[in-house]
DNA sequence: CGTGGTGGTAAAGCTGCTTGACCATGTGCT
DNA sequence: AGCACATGGTCAAGCAGCTTTACCACCACG
């Protein structure tokens, strides 16, 4: 038995091994499916244009890249149809990104696959334990800062 | 009260984003200090090679990526002084690769450093709710492949 | 022996970024 | 009105962490 305080971490695999491990689950999941040529970066800027658009700096710092690496993604995203992007009335420097029809389907449809994922792990594990894991996960994913 | 079926994902944010949260949190940490110019991708190799050694395709393959890839990550590791390979008198093509003692300290000090993040988290959620969400965690790890 | 499989390397290319340099527009001050 | 400085965005180059393609060296077999 081991005492309170101790983080039951002697098999010898840590946290971000197996989180490592459940993440790499999802990604080949989504790997073997056509997704019209997105892979899991579009889906994660994708996700992040709020219904209102937003510009392209905020959604950089929001997903804590630079503002460069979010015109990549929003200018390749605006190719394949899920964005589009107007001029700020308010100030002509600044671009909003919106989500266009095909941009809210794919968005609906990414959370459908994974909430299905989700079921499928709860049944592994038991609904009430991973909705206790879930819990964990959230209150830690919030953190500290 | 949830149905019984229900994942508790209502709060529109899902796991894959949780989990990156805590992986970017490991990050952060990792990153914030000197670990003598190794990333990331060098201790996940690191960690992976055994006492007894491993041939660089195995440890490749223990890593699913390609054999180029692993010997990359080797020669490199091999100039840091990390780990040494010596060819395998079995099989002159094989290569053996294994830890020099410089490795087995960073080995050690990289685990300690996960438990002590390990331990704060604990902290946070409460030691029972954490070794809960562990076990979860290295169930749904173990994976089904 | 040769024929095919396996261990490893070399070179090029791709993704997902970052850094640095720069321009255009906005904001505040005088 | 004019100027300084900050902010939104783009262009070009480069780096990390891989993969793909091609190849050579050695082994195991019949």
């Amino acid at each position: 038995m081991t005492s309170v305080n101790a983080v039951p971490a002697a098999d010898g695999v840590h946290v971000a091994v197996l989180m490592g491990r459940l993440m790499e689950q999802i990604r080949a999941t989504f790997a073997g499916e056509d997704w019209g040529g997105l892979r899991q970066s579009h889906f994660r800027l994708l996700w992040n244009v709020p219904a209102e658009g937003i510009r392209i700096t905020d959604l950089a710092r929001r997903l804590r890249m630079t503002k460069q690496a979010g015109g990549q993604f929003v200018t390749f995203l605006e190719g394949t149809g899920h964005v589009r992007t107007v001029r700020d009335p308010q100030d002509r420097r600044a671009r909003v990104v919106l989500r266009t029809p095909r941009g809210d389907r794919t968005v609906a449809a990414v959370d459908a696959r994974i909430r299905r994922i989700e079921r499928e792990w709860a049944q592994r594990v038991g609904p009430q334990r991973y909705a206790q894991f879930r819990a964990v996960l959230a209150e830690l994913g919030a953190g500290p800062g």
